[in-house]
DNA sequence: AGCATATTATACCAATGAGCTAATCAACCA
DNA sequence: TGGTTGATTAGCTCATTGGTATAATATGCT
């Protein structure tokens, strides 16, 4: 039973599900549809999974509609996902390269000095 | 053999791992040091492995003072996953909710009529 | 009722991942 | 040289994951 982050993270490492969530983007889908494209390399059930672990992730929800089970994107997970993110953000802007270095002799690292570690 | 982002998101999909990252934020440290921490709950070797796991996604580089590993924080590979993610934020916003599904009515969703599913 | 279509469930298998203990390697120090 | 510290490797277990094939369920149509 791993927190809501993991479960949002584990989701979208996966080729196929990253697919269907693109796929998601230009709007609603059934099942069948969302698993045309993979029906070359996969079968049905394996993207009924896939789905489902999009669904425990919160990313996508399915409504009923007659015999067909409509999926819709849903990103509010992606939200604790970014957020995350930005906490790195600082670090990746390559114009703050020299900052990031700066902010290593300014703050001890606390690898600290040899004598520290004995 | 995972493509890259896959690798990183995979990563990300694990709270040691991520704390271990948030660890790193504040400055290189040693597998001990970093392991300091969670040694309550696992062992070195786990967090050797966890280590690992990150230094194979990019996130993590190691170098070598005598007999330590100082390892460091890398967010080269950050970068892709934000950047996958961005293609979502016009999704997340609040604000542009209504304007979400004014797209969906105006361009066709493919899941379209009932005639089209037959 | 009976058939067709859409989707899910079940049961199985192989591969992976996370954890452990014990052993090993590497570098320093006395 | 031998001991100590830091870190990794090896080998094991157990649970999870991703895939399959087949069977079951649900809905609509005639």
């Amino acid at each position: 039973m791993p927190d809501t982050l993991s479960r949002t993270f584990s989701a979208l490492a996966d080729p196929t599900r990253r697919a269907i969530l693109a796929r998601l983007k230009h709007g609603d889908a059934s099942v069948n549809q969302i698993a045309e494209p993979f029906l070359a390399r996969m079968t049905l059930p394996g993207v009924t999974k896939h789905l489902k672990v999009l669904e425990k992730a919160g990313l996508v929800t399915k409504t009923r509609d007659a015999q067909w089970r409509p999926c819709k994107l849903n990103t509010e997970p992606l939200k604790d996902a970014t957020d995350w993110m930005d906490e790195y953000r600082v670090y990746m802007e390559e114009s703050l390269d020299r900052l990031g270095a700066y902010l290593k002799t300014v703050t001890n690292t606390t690898l600290g000095t040899p004598d520290d570690r004995r």
